[in-house]
DNA sequence: GCCAACGTTGGC
DNA sequence: GCCAACGTTGGC
């Protein structure tokens, strides 16, 4: 099983939303590295939900993969923001999986307390300049932040 | 709102 | 294939 974290500014889909819909298709991703690693999503992965351009940021809970990732619709919507002229049913460019809403922390977990833990020294959310919003995490980041959320 | 860091585009 | 210009992300 892997591990992952996903980035979504709070005011546009938040954890809340997540646990509203209880599913949601993780589309909308135009970026060829957050893609490549879409596609590896396999069901039951575990998946960190990070709020940026919040107040704090930072994770504020956990989803699951229900199913893996499909070309995501939205590239071949000539209406939509996010329409790709240069994708094809025939070669889709973006894809997108299926999340799950796992669970809220009862204690959101800011940015500068995860900078604090020693253990998360390497994870890829804190690396300088890292603006990706699919992420890879190890598992033992994962649990030292399952420990700090008391989960 | 600022701006550093990074990704993408497009001319050559 | 290089790289300058431009656009975007996202913390502060």
């Amino acid at each position: 099983m892997a591990y992952w974290l996903v980035k979504s500014e709070e005011h546009i889909y938040s954890i809340g939303d997540l646990k509203r819909d209880r599913v949601t298709s993780w589309d909308c991703i135009r970026n060829y590295q957050a893609r490549n690693y879409l596609r590896e999503f396999a069901v039951g992965d575990r998946v960190l939900f990070y709020h940026s351009s919040s107040e704090p940021t930072g994770i504020g809970g956990l989803a699951k993969v229900a199913r893996k990732a499909q070309p995501d619709q939205t590239q071949f919507d000539p209406k939509s923001e996010y329409f790709d002229p240069k994708a094809t049913k025939a070669a889709p460019r973006w894809f997108s999986p299926e999340l799950q809403f796992e669970k809220l922390f009862t204690e959101f977990i800011t940015l500068a307390e995860l900078r604090k833990v020693a253990a998360l020294k390497k994870m890829v959310l804190l690396q300088r300049g890292s603006r990706l919003s699919v992420q890879p995490v190890t598992a033992a980041e994962f649990s030292a932040i399952l420990k700090l959320a008391d989960a």
